[in-house]
DNA sequence: CGGTATATCCGTATGGATATACCGGTGCGATACT
């Protein structure tokens, strides 16, 4: 069957406990990295039971996409929604009274209609109903609460179907988010088959946004393979930077929710196939975007949270070769984004408020800190890992490390074989180095304590004696008091 | 918070400075109107 239809040997990690369950009716929260296959796990259990499974979609785009593949496949896939054409209207009634119809498609909104109501009667009356599935299940939570309010009315599902087993599915979802799926949506005792959200291809960077940030922008973009997305968070600013880049020389092409229908969709086209696009977004461009060799995201403003960020970030690299995440952010971003946050969120309840206010300081922190930078966005996703060893900061501990290395074997050797403080070796160096005078000794000095200082090798005690220790080891290496101001 | 659009004033041309209000980002379906 999974040959036959979609041309695949096996089963890629997670998918078989998934379908397995739904084809023995339990519930499912799925939480799949992107590119896992996640909707192969409620497609194949309505070609196993030649009976028919309703995907609850976040938008009509995506719904259209998936059909077009499936029909490509030769299963009978249809959507519902307010734009359809009379006459796939017809064809879409004509699949349901042939009882051919595999998959139906809709948003959650449709689920409130009374036609819908009675399509989904009909559907359990003759016992066709394989399985629910809730796609992009985090829209639950993120949602939800104000922007899509039927979101939080899917636990209706649970309720008209008690025998039908739901599965919900998302490429990111921390466990508070996790927490809300299953709540909200009323699953009964899920199977939960989560996988890491690790992406061994993408090397992460974060920066502070230079005044101009033009030309960091260029040069990034310069360098990148492939397709290139950058995020601003603004409409006004998309169409800024647009403008800018094709100024300086670079095509690029705005996209965000409030240009018309037509140059939508051509932004998107142009993204899809031409060879080396530039498209600058806002949020609104990237759910179901499915291009591989996307080689760079660029995010201009500090991302409102590490959930978020994953998935903006996860749309580059899909073909597994090496692609750069690169965040620019300014201290200023948290405080208007703190304020877009309060006003959108001014009626909601204070803990959610508390949350997202939370989530934006967190994802500060991870800017602004000098950790990994995939470790701790998955720590705030509730994913322990260990550190990847490909991020700016990664690299950067690396740098110091190997160079700390080297110095300290060669300072220790040096130390050790001549009994003596680097100072009067310093001197000594520099004597043999034809240093005739003192002078001559604290300048050799003073070039080796700048070095060290400048690669972050040193730094002062807490004792307030201004001796210098390297940072790696601990280890004091003078021992005496010793000017600061020579490193300076 | 920071920016942008609108309002107000000045004082007698029809602009220009300053004050104030407001907004920021995602989409479904239904409705109203051309």
């Amino acid at each position: 069957m999974l040959k036959a239809h979609f041309g695949w040997d096996g089963f890629r990690p997670g998918q078989r406990p998934v379908v397995e369950a739904l084809l023995a009716g339990q519930d499912c929260l799925a939480v799949l990295p992107t590119g896992g296959g996640k909707s192969l796990c409620y497609q194949l259990p309505a070609l196993v039971r030649d009976g028919l499974v309703l995907v609850i979609s976040p938008l009509v785009a995506l719904m259209q996409d998936q059909v077009q593949q499936l029909e490509r496949r030769g299963i009978p896939a249809a959507c519902l929604h307010s734009g359809l054409a009379p006459a796939e209207r017809r064809r879409l009634q004509q699949l349901l009274r042939d009882q051919r119809l595999r998959l139906l498609y809709l948003a959650p909104e449709r689920l409130q209609a009374e036609a819908t109501r009675q399509l989904l009667d009909e559907l359990l009356d003759t016992g066709r109903l394989v399985a629910l599935a809730v796609d992009e299940a985090h829209c639950i939570s993120a949602w939800g609460h104000d922007f899509r309010p039927d979101y939080r009315r899917l636990g209706h599902l649970r309720q008209i179907c008690p025998g039908v087993p739901l599965v919900a599915l998302s490429a990111t979802a921390a466990p508070q988010v996790r927490a809300d799926i299953i709540r909200l949506l009323q699953l009964r005792r899920p199977l939960i088959q989560v996988r890491s959200a690790r992406r061994t291809n993408l090397h992460y960077a974060m920066a502070r946004r230079p005044a101009d940030p033009l030309p960091l922008v260029l040069e990034a973009v310069g360098e990148a393979r492939g397709a290139v997305l950058i995020y601003a968070r603004t409409r006004r600013s998309v169409e800024q930077w647009a403008r800018r880049l094709t100024d300086a020389g670079v095509e690029a092409i705005a996209y965000h929710a409030g240009m018309d229908a037509e140059s939508r969709s051509l932004a998107l086209e142009h993204f899809q196939s031409a060879p080396r696009p530039v498209l600058v977004a806002t949020v609104a461009f990237g759910m179901g975007v499915d291009r591989p060799d996307v080689g760079l995201v660029l995010h201009l403003d500090l991302p409102a949270s590490a959930e978020g960020y994953l998935q903006e970030s996860g749309r580059a690299g899909r073909d597994g070769l090496p692609a750069r995440c690169l965040v620019l952010f300014d201290p200023g971003d948290r405080t208007s984004l703190g304020w877009a946050i309060r006003g959108a969120e001014q009626r909601q309840d204070a803990q959610r408020l508390e949350l997202a206010q939370r989530q934006l300081r967190r994802m500060e922190a991870v800017a602004e800190g000098d950790g990994c930078r995939e470790q701790a966005l998955l720590l705030a996703v509730g994913e322990v890992a260990s550190p990847c060893g490909r991020c700016d900061n990664c690299k950067a501990a690396r740098r110091r490390r190997d160079w700390s290395a080297q110095v300290s074997t060669l300072l220790e050797a040096l130390e050790e074989r001549h009994g003596r403080d680097l100072r009067s070796l310093a001197e000594e160096l520099a004597a043999e180095g034809g240093a005739g005078t003192q002078q001559e000794a604290e300048d050799c000095w003073a070039w080796l304590a700048r070095r060290l200082v400048q690669e972050e090798l040193i730094s002062e005690s807490d004792d307030g004696a201004q001796r210098l220790y390297l940072r790696s080891s601990g280890r004091q290496y003078l021992r005496r008091p010793w000017p600061l101001h020579w490193a300076a």
